[in-house]
DNA sequence: TAAGATTATATCGTGTGCGATGTAAATGTA
DNA sequence: TACATTTACATCGCACACGATATAATCTTA
């Protein structure tokens, strides 16, 4: 790399990863508000149609959140009745995580989600090929960094 | 895609490109906070260092940021007295952001943050060929989306 | 078994992101 | 030149992220 250049914005793998997933994220954004939830929400409603009645922690370690972003997070899908949060009977530590009907419900509404971000210029102009390279190349970073 | 995963977390582009970009930026905190600095005030920052006096728009155009997340972020960059905000006499709507002396110095401290990014498992993963063109992958989709 | 360590969740404070709205300056147009 | 439109910035409200701290339940171990 040419001397001086290392602070310049283009240089940064950071700062691009940074810009396109917020602006896929918001790429999201009509398709979620026509289900009244926001991005984070939607990826645990996911791993709970994965997965229902997942210990707090356990949903935290699915999506790399921690506590703090995930316990207002699930009282705000509670609130709209998306998911019930219960205190583990065996292990009075843990709160239970689990889709309520409508919740489970919501999975239909969004099956659809997919593929309307994939044809919306989501990722339209990779191949499917370097998006599987993309894909792996980002979970291998996780893996680094996680 | 096999029949009913397109809702599995694995199959997203979002989710890993979400998760990539909290943990790298996690990865800079431990040098940024050596600067008293977040990660989206350092990128304010290296958009000065690269180019000087910017009215807000301009700064947010480079960023893909909005003034209703930039001007309270410049706010407290001067209140740290690395940047001023001085209203251009020219144009009265615009307000013209520069570095103050100490912003202009911290340049240098701020200047072996990329190569211990680099080396510190950020990317060491992947070789140089790899990163290029995940740079360009990701610059396309920006594009795309932007 | 009593005391310390660990685990699971919750809370608090700060700093983003961003949609929506407000306001003043500049520009376009009849 | 009046007046509508656009532009540039600011403000407001809400929902994350996340470091730091608190608290109760469980586990370890002497």
């Amino acid at each position: 790399m040419a001397t001086g250049t290392a602070l310049h914005l283009e240089n940064q793998l950071c700062f691009p990863l940074y810009v396109a997933s917020r602006l896929l994220t918001k790429a999201y954004a009509p398709l979620l508000d026509e289900l009244d939830i926001t991005y984070p929400q939607y990826l645990v409603l996911l791993a709970l149609w994965e997965s229902d009645r997942q210990p707090v922690t356990a949903l935290g370690q699915r999506l790399y959140l921690d506590t703090n972003t995930l316990t207002p997070l699930l009282k705000r899908l509670e609130r709209k009745g998306l998911v019930r949060r219960e205190r583990s009977t065996e292990d009075e530590r843990k709160v239970i995580v689990r889709l309520s009907e409508t919740g489970d419900q919501l999975r239909q509404r969004a099956a659809c989600i997919p593929e309307k971000i994939t044809g919306a210029g989501g990722k339209s102009a990779l191949s499917r090929r370097q998006l599987d390279n993309f894909r792996r190349m980002l979970w291998q970073m996780i893996e680094q960094l996680g």
